[in-house]
DNA sequence: TTTGTTATTGAACAATATGTTCTGTAATAT
DNA sequence: ATATTACAGAACATATTGTTCAATAACAAA
């Protein structure tokens, strides 16, 4: 890709993070994004179609970051903490988010931000079907599977929230017991 | 009121949720709104000083409607449920929601709908602080209060989001079991 | 360095949406 | 019956969107 056309994209990333922390999606302009990130008005355009798209690019970005390199490190983990082997994936996760090294915390605090929910959701629920049998155990036999994976995905995102309207002051560690005692 | 009044608000609540149902929240403009309610433009803003606000007060009337008077029948039905009362509780919820009576299903399972989740947590959760006492037996110890009165929120909301998802296939009677074997 | 390619700029543009203001008319309450 | 209030509908200024185009600058490869 053109070094042009990285900085055009990573400025438009940025400032659209910049302005997701102070506002709402929905309250946010295309003229706003331009004159925060510094481009032209049809640059804009030549590469993300609607502001609905330009969210879309960024969640995949983030999340391939997230979940992607995530999976690639478990692999290594397993060695580590192959006595807990799900506990340590999902400390893992809450660690990474922790450190906020890619701005997942605004958007999960951010209103408005549903669309991004929903990306979140599928990339998290992705992790946990791999990791599912860990769980089995633990299911009330009267729920349906699917049931079960979308109440893990959904407490874990629900757990992620209160941590962060707690201004995240508990360790990962601690949120990591939290998690795992409700599953 | 004047019945004018009442007629027009209506006619509004009315056309938003028929247009909710067939798409986003933000892409429904306040002019698709006038044609389908079948208003004046200056009518609607003399009732509504934007969307966002005409979501708040249709929410704030839904849940006047659920959450209020389910609080004062609950009083009744804890004579005929008192053996398990906030079973009865969650119960009457769901078969509330099914009959559909006050379209909460189309706003739940609309897209672009956080502001509606907030207002409806929000009713949720004045219902189960007051009556979190049933619950204290089976929260784990280590996490704190608030922590796990957000849980047992979430769960509900996102137990309802799945049965919505599924076509409400399961009984409210099911969805109950299920709902309470997860809290 | 030179050359052909490609991204960016900035302005201009039509189309659409927002929210306000106004006047005449009709419904309402007492 | 009368005074009050809500409504219709048009006109309006303003703001946002998404497109187009010609000029310019940055780029990659020779």
């Amino acid at each position: 890709m053109d070094r042009r056309q990285r900085k055009t994209r990573k400025a438009i990333f940025n400032a659209f993070i910049v302005l997701l922390s102070k506002k709402h999606y929905n309250a946010i302009t295309v003229g706003e994004i331009i004159e925060e990130a510094d481009i032209g008005r049809a640059t804009f355009y030549a590469h993300f179609e609607t502001k609905d798209f330009l969210l879309k690019d960024l969640c995949a970005e983030l999340f391939e970051h997230i979940f992607g390199v995530e999976a690639k490190q478990e692999e290594v983990k397993l060695n580590i903490f192959n006595c807990d082997m799900h506990a340590s994936l999902f400390l893992h996760l809450f660690k990474h988010i922790k450190q906020n090294d890619n701005n997942i915390c605004k958007l999960l605090a951010s209103k408005n931000n549903d669309l991004f929910l929903e990306y979140f959701k599928n990339g998290l629920h992705t992790v946990i079907v791999k990791y599912i049998s860990n769980f089995e155990a633990k299911k009330p036999s009267i729920v349906p599977q699917d049931f079960w994976i979308h109440h893990i995905t959904t407490t874990f995102i629900e757990t992620l929230r209160w941590w962060i309207e707690n201004e995240m002051e508990q360790s990962p560690e601690t949120i990591t017991e939290y998690f795992l005692s409700l599953v």
